[in-house]
DNA sequence: CAGTGGTCTAGACCACATG
DNA sequence: ATGTGGTCTAGACCACTGG
């Protein structure tokens, strides 16, 4: 178990600073089980410990030499902590460690960049794609469409501080934003679309939110482990005729994100 | 590998239609991992296939056998279907299928019996503990209370099918209930308590949702295995003056529930 | 008591990313 | 070519539940 460790390629600070982790002798092996207590160590130097975010950590292997486990349980450890979101893996790369899992709070009624309680020159978005094709189930039953009804869908990542948070998937009826693709292309800005087409204003008429596990394209999006438990949120809306204009699908993960509804 | 099977209390007819799940050969290897596979098929099975809710399974070393895989292996399989409350798992007893994790729709502006679209003869009331105490943090900012100001504090769980579906701590300002334990005690209901306090109706001012994994008292109240995904619920209702009365923390299993939230 | 799930080990092979 | 994380194995011991 105590092989010679040759860690190169991460910073030897925070080396130092993992093996003072990893040294702290177990406590009672039957209270609690022994990965729980090095997940408990990791995420505790994630929150307000030494690790930083982007931060580099040593191999498993060589982990599981720093903290005397095998591998297998060194990695249920880290497999919690990637599910919670605290470390993000990369196959045949290494782990490191996420941006905080700061809750942002988002109030319902609100555009997304407003509500994101941070400054908005952090936040940038990513237009993954924008086409044109059939609306899926749910969006034909939100936007009372016909069956094989034409929308515009957009397929979105908006990331803070270089790290994606959130994963949308919007979907427009075709027939009513003939120009979309034009208006939205100077400033990848649905506001902007929503202008050029003589919409003023809109709202919000519906938000639902569920939870569940994420799919293989959610993983990817939002830079995740496969099968990360994610909130997803729905909306729905509308002119001010009360028209549906917009149905939209996102994506948080589980722990980062917090929606306030208030009544008004 | 295929040493002789001893599976005594689980239903022959059962068995034998896990036995037919588990021979299908896998597909190829390097595409899904097979305890992934094994997690589909299982999981394909609690939901539309032959296993039904409260059914035992086979023995993990049995299932392992029956999957042709290592027993670590078969339980990365059971664990995933833990975390989403397919499956539950007893320690010493056995392993069971949960009711269908199906999705109850939850209208933020409804009670919660209205509210689930079942017959309410189906939900009961688990009344876990009702005491008083000091409030807790999150309460004496919601209730606007002074600090050590006491509250009735009431966790409940609420059953749907002998299933625990929903997990409750509420807070109440004692100073606004002095007969709360009398009032709540002949029907566990907390509507005869505010009426008792002549309190005649009420309304939700805020309500906020969030993710996180469950600590070991969610996990036991809930009847899942510890750190599985859950969503939050945290509610302030008021009475027809404004003046918050109580303060509520919900637990949902994470799959098992669809908030909805309609604009007015 | 026997059987169960929970934990842990010391190996092994693979696909992948990088130099 | 090397090192990485992802997968898989065949054991082992434990604490718990139930008859």
């Amino acid at each position: 178990m105590s092989k010679r460790l040759n860690i190169a390629s991460v910073d030897q600070d925070e080396l130092e600073r993992i093996r003072i982790i990893a040294s702290e002798p177990y406590g009672n092996k039957s209270q609690r089980a022994i990965w729980l207590q090095i997940y408990d160590r990791l995420s505790n130097a994630c929150i307000h410990g030494p690790l930083s975010a982007g931060s580099r950590l040593p191999s498993e292997n060589d982990l599981a030499d720093l903290f005397d486990v095998s591998r297998v349980t060194m990695r249920r450890a880290l497999t919690k902590l990637q599910q919670e979101g605290q470390l993000q893996a990369r196959k045949g790369v290494g782990i490191f460690v996420r941006q905080h899992p700061a809750r942002y709070a988002i109030s319902s009624n609100m555009r997304f960049v407003e509500s994101l309680n941070v400054d908005a020159e952090q936040v940038k978005t990513h237009t993954l794609s924008l086409a044109r094709r059939p609306a899926s189930l749910e969006a034909m039953e939100a936007l009372r469409l016909k069956q094989g009804a034409e929308v515009i869908c957009l397929d979105r990542v908006r990331m803070l501080n270089d790290e994606p948070v959130y994963f949308t998937t919007k979907e427009f009826p075709a027939d009513l934003f003939p120009q979309f693709e034009a208006a939205y292309e100077a400033r990848q800005s649905v506001a902007d679309v929503y202008q050029a087409h003589g919409i003023k204003d809109f709202k919000r008429v519906e938000t639902r939110v569920s939870g569940g596990f994420a799919h293989s394209y959610e993983a990817e999006a939002l830079q995740l482990t496969h099968r990360t438990p994610l909130m997803r949120t729905t909306a729905i809306n509308s002119d001010t005729k009360g028209k549906p204009i917009e149905f939209s699908l996102g994506r948080w993960p589980l722990a980062s994100v917090e929606l306030i509804f208030n009544e008004q």
